[in-house]
DNA sequence: TCATCCAGTTAACAACTGTTCTCCGGAATT
DNA sequence: AATTCCGGAGAACAGTTGTTAACTGGATGA
């Protein structure tokens, strides 16, 4: 790639992003099976009608959405399993990148960890997709550690869900921290209480074939 | 209590849980902000204005909602942390009850977990604070426990809020094995990642203080 | 027994929704 | 230069929404 696209598929894909951000605005009050498309094309300036040139309905602008929001993060969720140093650091290095994407794509955790068990279902299909893609990816850099020696298939996939999904609740409470107007501080709670949990998994891992 | 409140009283009760049953039903399929006041009357089968003898608005008859779901609860949380026996038998007694309560009220556990992060603000919260009561209340419940023996206050809370996530996590899988009408296998699938889970957090927290 | 209360009804309101069909004008293709 | 393509606009549709006001009739309490 790329031949630059023609200004006619640029300015598509322009509405299209726009179209996208604007639903993301709005899903900050609201969940997507009652964000309606007129709000969406309102919101952008553009016709109601103009929303079927790009999606066939919201459920699928929500399905883009989730692809927008997890899509990328693949390779930021590899480089920090596998990352090196001490137990401690890594937990700590850990809890600060996911803390930096929190305030880096604030509208992308809250409409994840909203829809994740939202009303729209293959939104949460979609979601639910992603997040085993995550596991295994997680798991086969968890394989790579010589701490995984002797375990089996089973038991590095049920680790690296309990990281993902520990991964997903402590996004969600740095989310919460922003926007509860507690000050920085309520941030450091959160951060101290992942690196405890992190840690307490880090143990059980150590000691899981005793 | 009770001098068999008047045949007035009782009708209206009536209709209010009707009310809310309704709701609960028409949520299996949409969350709680795309809720309509009037689809709730109709599936009842009464006026739509009947609806503000009962609620102030759908957000308050979610948050009464919330009251039914989990206010029940505390009791049964209690005692499945504070069983005796063996480590492996207690995570496969807690495992079962929450199986059980999900297949007794699946309407109820998808309600909250669809809406502890959902679109309505004061059904969040609601929630929210429930959850942290269970975490108060796991974590009493663990100290009494030989093995808390020179824990700080804040690991065992850390620990609870484990725990109190790891059975949302839990008897949301349960639901989803449920509905996926793969039959169950799934379940015991679910079941079994669930005990490694647990097993894992149970080992970690034996070895906390090393 | 009679006056009061109050859960539920009826009617009407302006505002909003998703979707269809027809059209326009500039880009893309030949 | 002539033709096709196509993202977006405009208008109209039937149906829905939350909320108001005034009313009804049976239970309640004096």
């Amino acid at each position: 790639m790329s031949h630059t696209l023609g200004i006619r598929q640029a300015q598509k894909q322009k509405t299209r992003q726009a179209l996208l951000d604007a639903a993301l605005a709005l899903l900050e009050e609201q969940s997507l099976s009652s964000l309606g498309l007129r709000e969406v094309t309102r919101a952008v300036g553009v016709a109601p009608t103009a929303f079927y040139r790009h999606f066939r309905s919201t459920a699928d602008l929500g399905v883009a959405l989730v692809d927008e929001a997890l899509g990328s993060l693949h390779p930021m969720v590899r480089t920090t399993v596998s990352s090196a140093g001490d137990t401690d650091e890594r937990i700590a290095r850990a809890i600060e990148l996911i803390a930096g994407h929190v305030d880096a794509y604030p509208a992308h955790v809250r409409f994840i960890a909203r829809e994740r068990s939202g009303g729209v279902q293959p939104v949460r299909e979609a979601i639910r997709s992603q997040l085993v893609r995550f596991a295994e990816e997680v798991k086969t850099e968890l394989a790579k550690d010589p701490e995984a020696e002797g375990w089996s298939d089973d038991d590095l996939l049920m680790l690296a869900h309990l990281f993902v999904d520990q991964m997903l609740i402590t996004a969600s409470l740095f989310l919460e921290a922003r926007e509860s107007s507690a000050g920085p501080e309520e941030r450091q709670r959160v951060a101290r209480l992942a690196a405890l949990q992190l840690r307490l998994i880090s143990i059980g891992r150590r000691h899981w074939l005793d």
